[in-house]
DNA sequence: TATTGTTATACTCTATAACTATA
DNA sequence: TATAGTTATAGAGTATAACAATA
């Protein structure tokens, strides 16, 4: 008999999990994006990556994987992707030889333009049920709690 | 030239985007989820169909899939894992042969209890910085969000 | 006909280790 | 020696279509 406090781990419990709602929540919010998305050739990831793009050209591969927690190694082939669909541009740095600077083509700010209007207006549809408080909240919450180190 | 609106999708749209910060901040929750469990032969999604096996014994497959927004041919592979590990048993159900009846065995409730508790601890120490008002506020917030139709 | 569970399969995202070229 | 990007590979979750047994 180990000293295992099973009085508080009643039933409902998966209910009062953030983390449980946070997946559930998320999963929706991904699927309905991948389909607001479906024929553009962007998916959820890729979109990511052109709107960090969009806002600062010039950026390190690097450095956008680590805003969106995409590690190097699964940044290769996405960026692969959107060249191929050139979508964006890269040239090495001048700085450091080793590094790439991503830039958006004239065809990847046009797509991302299209694709974050369908997003929003998506996005918007999902969360109709909410008042300008709660969503304020909520994204507020949400930074918090994913913003880099546990502080 | 198409009629679209490009003034408002400015730099910082993704800091807007409600489903880049659930993304973000579920999967830190299900990495440290997965950290937590690590070892126990639990994943994230097994813990959640423990939990609610545990809260309705003798529910059937598909209704647990149901809950968790798993489809039936997924559910397969992980009841098999459940099932390999004697963590729950099923039984033909008396009212309709095709459906299984599931519940946890003892050692599955232990490996629940035992689960649970730990990942109760984890996700306190995730939430340490949310008052509470912010976190009933989380949860009530995105149980608006997923729960079932779009309503 | 419809539904429960199943099989097979593919896609997306994520994770780790080892390599190269530059620093 | 450390870092940026790469390659290779595997794991985990999710998606669809087609099938058998039962309803």
């Amino acid at each position: 008999m180990r000293s295992i406090d099973t009085t508080d781990v009643t039933a409902g419990f998966l209910d009062e999990l953030v983390g449980y709602h946070l997946r559930m929540t998320s999963n929706k919010f991904q699927a309905d994006f991948a389909v607001t998305l479906a024929g553009t050739g962007i998916r959820p990831a890729l979109f990511a990556i052109l709107s960090i793009v969009n806002d600062k050209p010039g950026i390190n591969q690097g450095v956008v994987g680590e805003q969106l927690g995409i590690q190097r190694a699964n940044m290769v082939s996405l960026i692969n992707e959107l060249l191929e669909q050139k979508l964006i541009a890269r040239s090495v740095s001048k700085e450091d030889r080793r590094a790439y600077r991503l830039s958006l083509s004239e065809i990847g700010r046009d797509t991302y333009i299209r694709c974050a209007t369908a997003i929003r207006a998506h996005e918007r549809a999902l969360l109709a049920n909410l008042s300008a408080k709660e969503l304020t909240a909520l994204i507020t919450t949400l930074k918090k709690l994913h913003s880099h180190d546990g502080d």
